[in-house]
DNA sequence: AACTATTTATAAGA
DNA sequence: TTCTTATAAATAGTT
């Protein structure tokens, strides 16, 4: 579709490659677009040009999402390869994916389907969702709970310290104490090691 | 290119998108296939229908190696964007959201595209990750800090209520207490009002 | 970065 | 699905 016909085989010249490369990226880009729109699908291009530049795009979908699947859809060959270990560094979603796939390809189970497994992971992100909610509430309620302890012994501690006061009609002091304190001056106190919090 | 000028939108007729789908893809890759091959760049494509069926093609190098070569770009964009740096130096929300908003708000109209949203969404999932840890980790360390103050506080308190004690020789009465000891054989003890906790 | 002659992709029909 | 073909769309070479 030009002045003349191409011949599929390499463009030697660098300047030419680089134009031609320009354009049918950018082609390529906007028909992958196209059709996700068009057909209501997932479209994902990733192109390395020749200098190691990278050019992507995800339609339909996010490109993680659209990588995830093609991963689940390889996880025999990625098993293989000891890809592995670079699922279980992903998102967290996926690493559950992963461990339930493990348990679905236990020997009674043959049929694992992409759809199910798509409806499985829907499944784990609400899980997800309400387990985290869970945790806050309860990380929430302890921190509550911790606060109002702390109000309580404060109190208390008020309520006992007062009657260390000086110049009230009060004593806390052991007979020890008060021998000291006759000593150097610096009884009716409570121990000075004592951490007192504010 | 066909009989019609064909408007990009939705293919409501299943068939009639099956054929679609099936001829755009086939002419998708075959495209992908011929850039690779002209410009002696790597490009894949993935395609997932919309009844989640997945096509692939990976040409100038393998798939996982694309893949790879996206995973390593897209996390020195998330490096460059400095958001995940910034939210773990306790960003304030306010901050991230003008952050973000300065970058949807860039006048470089044209790369506002659907593939920047996707991008930016990309990275604020990634942000809402790092929240969340970040989220828990506070929690965490505020339950923490609420448990070595209560320890503290009771260490304090117990202190201060051994000098309560019956049987020592301490004294933590007021006059007043004294007087009602003597009365009704109660005293020298804290209110009985007062919360103890355990 | 535009232009345009031409090739190529594909929509509709069979 | 596959083939055919009219026509829209992409793009090679040029400016």
């Amino acid at each position: 579709m030009g002045r003349r016909k191409v011949e599929i085989k390499r463009i030697e010249n660098k300047s030419s490659r680089q134009v031609t490369f320009s354009k049918r990226r950018n082609g390529l880009i906007g028909k992958a677009r196209q059709l996700s729109f068009l057909c209501k699908s997932s479209i994902a291009v990733l192109a390395v040009s020749g200098s190691g530049k990278l050019y992507n795009s995800a339609s339909g979908d996010n490109m993680s999402k659209i990588i995830d699947r093609y991963e689940i859809h390889h996880a025999d060959e990625l098993k293989a390869l000891d890809l592995a270990e670079k699922i279980r560094n992903y998102l967290p979603h996926k690493e559950l994916l992963e461990i339930v796939q493990s348990k679905l390809e236990e020997p009674n189970v043959d049929t694992v389907s992409v759809d199910s497994l798509i409806s499985m992971e829907e499944k784990l992100e609400t899980a997800l969702s309400v387990i985290r909610a869970k945790k806050s509430e309860l990380m929430m309620e302890e921190v509550k709970s911790l606060q109002e302890t702390e109000t309580l012994l404060r109190e208390e501690n008020q309520i006992l310290a007062s009657h260390t006061q000086l110049g009230k009609n009060t004593f806390l002091v052991t007979e020890g104490e008060r021998r000291m304190s006759r000593e150097n001056g610096s009884g009716n106190k409570v121990p000075e090691t004592l951490p007192l919090l504010k």
